[in-house]
DNA sequence: CATACATTTAACTAAATAGTTAATCAGTGG
DNA sequence: CCACTGATTAACTATTTAGTTAAATGTATG
């Protein structure tokens, strides 16, 4: 741990900034939710783009697919597939609401940092499931005759937009529908099934 | 046309809030971008709030599901859903970027406007095709055992977040991979033969 | 205690920005 | 030519907001 402090600002600014995105959250409200001197966000951070650039790398920070790519390696293609899915789903599970704003936000907003994630960490990532999909297709476990990079697209389209999904309809008459308490995995059964038929 | 200033103000300001978001926009870069007196903004709307009320109604009206449903009644579901399927799709495609990047904001805003355009539009989309799924299903036509939610949220996640992720990851090295020129309607194609296997 | 160093504060500044206003221009009808 | 109406402008205001500063307060150490 950094510092007290330290962490007060950023969990707070983690909190507004995905409320309120980057243009609209403000300094004072973020000193405000930390129970801090604004000065003090100052004394800890550069800017207010600095404090962002925090916020994101806490988030993102360490998630990416080649973390877990090669374990398991004597596994079938399948398998690892699904572990690599696995790792993802509970990767948007974690600051879900922070991280799922954010994503959303940046995903059209054509800002440096959004950029920078977007080369080092969604590109490979998108590039590792194609991968494994050709590859398991290679050594003949998996049969496809669609382009690889659609099927990897059917995979992350799931997760992430059923996750930015969770804030889009949260307290709508569908969410109960979509998210149904008690069934947190749904999405990854679903996704499971629908794999085995389009692939295997 | 309501006047020659309005509509340059309306398609500036669908530019500058599409590219800058809500709170990033300027009303004088607006004003800048449309060759108008900034004046000329509080002349034809009445507060920015206004304006940006002005550019969701323009891009998102006449944009229900609802148009079409009934149109061919006699046709079996599958049409049906292609139908829907490509009205949904060719919506997305017009104001492409405009729409994506105000869908991806305000998926995570809660604001006033979103909420509205959410339980207004979005929603009813929604329960649309999970009633031509279930009922395709009584019917016989379609067969699938999992929850007609998902697959419902399958077809839309591939529409939108296609689309949104056409934003995304222009300018990048996945990007003609994932949206290969003279190929507009692989996504439909793909999503088609996807369907297929996993209802028909 | 005294010195040094890290932390915290209230008050301040400079710039940006939404919104206003009063004056002017251009066309139209009497 | 005048009066009226809608369109347009430059200059202005009030407020918000990121960022600063200088002084104060702790806190550890020799």
């Amino acid at each position: 741990m950094e510092n007290e402090t330290h962490s007060k600002i950023l969990n707070a600014a983690k909190l507004v900034f995905s409320r309120d995105g980057f243009n609209g959250a403000r300094i004072d409200q973020i000193a405000k939710e930390a129970n801090v001197n604004k000065a003090m966000i100052y004394y800890h951070f550069k800017s207010k783009d600095d404090l962002y650039d925090a916020v994101v790398d806490s988030i993102f920070a360490k998630d990416s697919l080649h973390l877990i790519k090669d374990s398991g390696d004597q596994d079938f293609h399948f398998a690892k597939l699904e572990r690599l899915i696995l790792f993802f789903y509970e990767k948007m599970e974690s600051n879900k609401v922070e991280r799922c704003s954010i994503i959303a936000r940046e995903m059209v907003s054509k800002s440096d940092i959004f950029i920078k994630m977007r080369d080092k960490y969604w590109i490979p990532d998108f590039k590792i499931i194609i991968e494994i999909l050709e590859s398991g297709k290679e050594k003949g476990e998996f049969k496809f005759s669609q382009p690889a990079e659609l099927i990897a697209f059917t995979i992350i389209s799931h997760i992430v937009f059923y996750k930015i999904s969770e804030v889009t309809y949260a307290d709508s008459e569908l969410y109960d529908t979509l998210y149904p308490k008690n069934n947190q995995e749904r999405m990854i059964l679903y996704l499971h099934e629908l794999l085995k038929k389009i692939i295997l």
